[in-house]
DNA sequence: ATAATATATAGACAATTATCAATATGAGGT
DNA sequence: ACCTCATATTGATAATTGTCTATATATTAT
């Protein structure tokens, strides 16, 4: 259970950028070559590079390799697994660890 | 729109942490007081508090004052915002960038 | 008033991160 | 073989972050 946090966290810390977003917005319409990417993105391209591995490590994004051209598409997949997780977490229900306590600041 | 990236780049920085992952965890069930949020992890009461900020700050979390206890409770509307952005930057449609250009990869 | 309790703030430190310039790798084209 | 283009890696630097100890603030009980 502390492994699904962590696996989690790094795919929050994944999207807490927002070349990372724009990234993964550009993604989502089509598969991409780093090289269209980058045209988009005022960095430069180690910069870019060093987004793309950190996307691609986590799996949020698939990486293919084709002659000079390394193609780009997200994985969805790995973003409907975020979702659940996150629906998960935030879900509204009423199981409250405290409510039968009988001491602390809920007496 | 780069202030719409920015503002939920924040939210997933907050979410990038196991011990704030935990924290909306326990919040979705119910409000509570730091006290009782600070029984469940193993962190000390300063470092606790530096998470609430964090989380307050980007409205994921709103605190309520009574007395000597400060309550917490998931900021509902906050969390569904964010779920629409996720899933606005993610849904794959075919409006391509790329699909008309006459010169690059995608000749 | 004083003490105890709940929470916040300040300051320090180690670890992580985003970025760049320089260089390496690797695949086609001439 | 050589050159060019697309991408990756290395090494450096400044900024950010998670954590702690120590201390401050504020509220309630005695």
């Amino acid at each position: 259970m502390d492994k699904k946090y962590e696996l989690n966290v790094r795919l929050f810390k994944a999207l807490s950028d927002t070349n990372r977003l724009m990234i993964v917005n550009m993604l989502s319409y089509n598969e991409l070559c780093a090289c269209k990417i980058l045209e988009q993105l005022g960095i430069t391209q180690p910069t870019l590079s060093h987004h793309m591995k950190i996307l691609c490590d986590c799996d949020l994004v698939k990486g293919r390799k084709d002659g000079k051209w390394t193609h780009y598409s997200l994985n969805g997949d790995t973003v409907s697994n975020l979702v659940s997780f996150f629906h998960d977490i935030t879900i509204t229900d009423n199981n409250c660890m405290c409510k039968e306590d009988e001491k602390g600041c809920y007496d």
